[in-house]
DNA sequence: AGCACGCCGACT
DNA sequence: GTCGGCGTGCTC
């Protein structure tokens, strides 16, 4: 007789460890890795995932408790994505467990079978007309109609069983009367139509050699930057190589930024490819992700597009991996498992033995270095397609020039002349709400938020009247009669927002039309795609907003932009914040002229000769990178040494420096050399949402001595009591480390 | 992270 | 006299 196997669970908890269980009693046949698993767990019950079997256990005998049921029949990942997922939680030095439950969908992550929900129910065009008052002698049907009534894409019968009653019954009889039908389709997955109207636009050369090199490379890994100016043509790129991906019966894999741009993108898709297509974005339900995640993983999907976390979707047939503006930062997580959906997703397409295309008009100064030492394959779009051309970009020297809310008149008069030609404008400002704070003109007092180190932002729209909000952590307060300190009455709005800015233009150019896009018109959910269509159709022809007009979205009838304020990036004091600046105004420039008539893009400055912006502006962001480059390398920042940072927070002031300091000890006493531990030091904003923040970081030129180092202290740290009395987390690869 | 056990303050 | 505060210990 054979001794029973020890079953090794990752269990979704803080633990830098795996537990060792026995089978199921009444198991028959084999335990894989990559099922999930049942188990007890302390006084409670966990789902885990099997990360191996194994012979024998350092656990004492008596100890061993038995798993009490498998949930999967063969492994729920494809083996690529587990050993992604085991791979990243050592390299991003998190738990195991918190890895597998974040790259999961929250379903299955409850142990709800891995299986599509072809049950789904909607109304038919009769119970679209009837309210659900029409059946009050039947009160389980209305409850059940007026839900559906909430969605009109249908819902899966589970979801509708969790309603009071009877739902099954209400079901038939709703059905009896003609009002709901059973949908077959799963929700988020569509098919695509294929019904792109014409042919696809024949590709300039530099698109065809693209296309070409990554195709001819479709069986192997490689990596491709596709550097191409905005308006060149990347996405014909990346249709016409998923178009071969799909011929060869593999599927596709993209990845956009997190800005509402996946409906956008899949839309294309759909109407250029008959397949089946699993959209994976924020807005789903819980069941609907489960059905996407489920057909990509059965291989009914063929492509799968969705944000960050969609890079851990098991795919039977991989093709290809798509990363569109691989430059975005929200493709790194900031919480948690804090891992890199770009790097991940290279790390993958090399398991595999695919190409992988990262696409940007302002690629990363990683990506770029990437390509220059030979690791990536560079592929350039110099130009734009079809009459198009890149916009004349020009710096206004602001200083001594009167501004009206921040508007010089070479500014103003420059929107005049654009309106005046029937074409549209976008002004760039990066500061929402009214003004940025509140000011007591007899003694200075600014509005402070209570609960972190910030002013409080002056807001005026909306219903509620004017406003003082807190951008950090939300707090809302009214704009007090008077100051708190000497009780002047002569308070003062000081600075400039988007608001603001608004209020201006509308006198100025009455009758126009102005949207305004930032995350106070735009949170309410279609709101951004009306204000779009507003754009579009030039029923608005003044738009103002912040970072969210720079990313992505076509305006065809825009040929002048206009950035309000390029001096805050020129000081930042992050290391990313100049490469930052100067792909958020090429980004911003590039939304100028993409029609056939030419742009214009001014920017206001109070720095006219500062290198950063003549050189970005004469040369072009490569140019800007290239020299940027080189600061990088003489000050040892990425990509010429590789981070980490520990990050802690507390509501006690000293807590967190006080942990962290006993963290830089012990990190010194490993005694790693070409590792420098800097700091600890307050975050930039030590106080947000009342709790004090400080961090420490860790910096080396190789990246295997900061994780050998890493690799000592993060499970040290878990030990030590001493951390129980702060939130501590690392930060592998962080994105801003002030 | 949960969850329970375990010793010190304001309540029915 | 108890309900409950969160310190600390553990999870195969």
């Amino acid at each position: 007789m054979t001794a029973e196997p020890i079953v090794r669970i990752a269990v979704p908890s803080p633990l830098y460890r795996h537990f060792d269980y026995l089978p199921p009693a009444d198991h028959q046949g084999t335990i894989e890795p990559g099922v999930r698993v049942s188990v007890p767990f302390g006084r409670t019950r966990v789902n885990g995932m099997v990360l191996a079997l194994a012979t024998a256990t350092d656990v004492p005998r008596g100890r061993l408790r038995r798993a009490d049921k498998v949930l999967d029949d063969t492994p729920l990942l494809s083996e690529d994505v587990f050993a992604m997922l085991r791979w990243a939680a050592n390299y991003y030095h998190h738990p195991p467990g918190e890895v597998f439950a974040a790259a999961l969908p929250v379903l299955l992550r409850q142990g709800a079978p891995a299986r599509v929900t072809h049950d789904h129910w909607r109304l038919t065009a009769a119970g679209r007309a009837v309210g659900p008052q029409a059946l009050s002698s039947a009160p389980r049907q209305a409850a059940v109609l007026e839900r559906l009534h909430q969605s009109p894409e249908g819902i899966a019968a589970t979801t509708l069983r969790e309603l009071p009653g009877d739902v099954p019954a209400a079901l038939r009889g709703l059905r009896q009367r003609g009002l709901v039908e059973s949908a077959p389709v799963p929700a988020g997955v569509a098919r695509g139509s294929g019904d792109e109207p014409g042919m696809p636009p024949t590709l300039t050369e530099a698109q065809q050699h693209a296309v070409d090199s990554i195709v001819q490379a479709v069986d192997r890994f490689q990596p491709f930057l596709l550097d191409g100016v905005t308006g060149s043509g990347k996405t014909e790129v990346y249709l016409r190589v998923i178009e071969q991906v799909l011929a060869r019966g593999r599927q596709a894999l993209v990845l956009v930024p997190e800005i509402g741009l996946t409906p956008q993108l899949a839309q294309r898709m759909a109407r250029r490819f008959d397949v089946p297509m699993a959209m994976l974005h924020s807005g789903l339900t819980d069941r609907a992700r489960l059905d996407a995640w489920v057909q990509a993983r059965e291989g009914h999907a063929r492509i799968v597009i969705g944000t960050r976390s969609a890079v851990f979707t098991s795919l039977p047939e991989p093709g290809v991996i798509v990363i569109d503006e691989e430059h975005d930062p929200s493709f790194k997580q900031q919480e948690g498992f804090r891992y890199s959906a770009r790097d991940l997703a290279v790390w993958r397409a090399r398991t595999l033995g695919i190409p992988v295309i990262l696409g940007s008009a302002t690629p990363a100064l990683e990506s770029l270095h990437n390509a220059r030492e030979g690791r990536y394959q560079r592929l350039v779009l110099e130009h734009r397609t079809g009459t198009a051309v890149l916009p004349r970009t020009g710096l206004l020297d602001v200083r001594r020039v009167p501004l009206a809310e921040g508007l010089s008149p070479a500014l103003l008069a420059a929107i005049d002349k654009h309106l005046q030609a029937g074409d549209q404008a976008l002004l760039f400002l990066n500061r929402r709400g009214f003004a940025p704070t509140l000011r007591c003109h007899d003694c200075g007092w600014m509005a402070q938020c209570e609960r972190c180190d910030a002013r409080l932002t002056v807001h005026q729209g909306g219903r509620r009247g004017t406003r003082l909000l807190c951008h950090h952590c939300g707090a809302v307060r009214g704009v007090p009669a008077d100051c708190p300190a000497c009780n002047s009455t002569d308070l003062a709005t000081l600075g400039h927002g988007t608001e603001r800015v608004e209020q201006l233009l509308a006198e100025r150019f009455p009758g126009i039309g102005i949207a305004r896009v930032d995350r106070d018109t735009t949170s309410r959910r279609g709101s951004l795609q009306q204000l779009m269509d507003d754009i579009h159709s030039h029923r608005k022809r003044l738009l103002i907003g912040t970072q969210m007009l720079a990313k992505g979205h076509h305006f065809p009838g825009v040929t002048l932009v206009g950035i309000v304020d390029a001096d805050h990036g020129l000081f930042g004091a992050d290391f990313r914040a100049g490469e930052r600046m100067a792909q958020l105004i090429t980004q911003v420039a590039g939304r100028a002229g993409r029609a056939a008539r030419p742009g214009e893009v001014l920017i206001q400055t109070h720095h006219p000769e500062h290198p950063m912006l003549t050189t970005l502006l004469r040369d072009g962001y490569h140019a800007f990178a290239h020299a940027h480059m080189e600061e990088r390398r003489q000050a040892h920042w990425p990509p010429f040494s590789h981070l980490a940072l520990v990050r802690a927070e507390a509501t006690g002031a000293d807590a967190p420096m006080t942990f962290l300091e006993s963290v830089r000890e012990l990190a010194a006493s490993f005694n790693s050399p070409g590792v420098d531990l800097l700091g600890p030091v307050p975050a930039s904003m030590e106080r947000r949402q009342g709790r004090y923040r400080a961090q420490l970081l860790l910096q080396s030129a190789q990246r295997k001595t900061l994780h050998a180092l890493l690799a000592h202290l993060v499970p040290a740290l878990a030990d030590d009591k001493r951390a129980r009395k702060v939130r501590w987390s690392v930060d592998v690869d962080p994105q801003e480390v002030l």
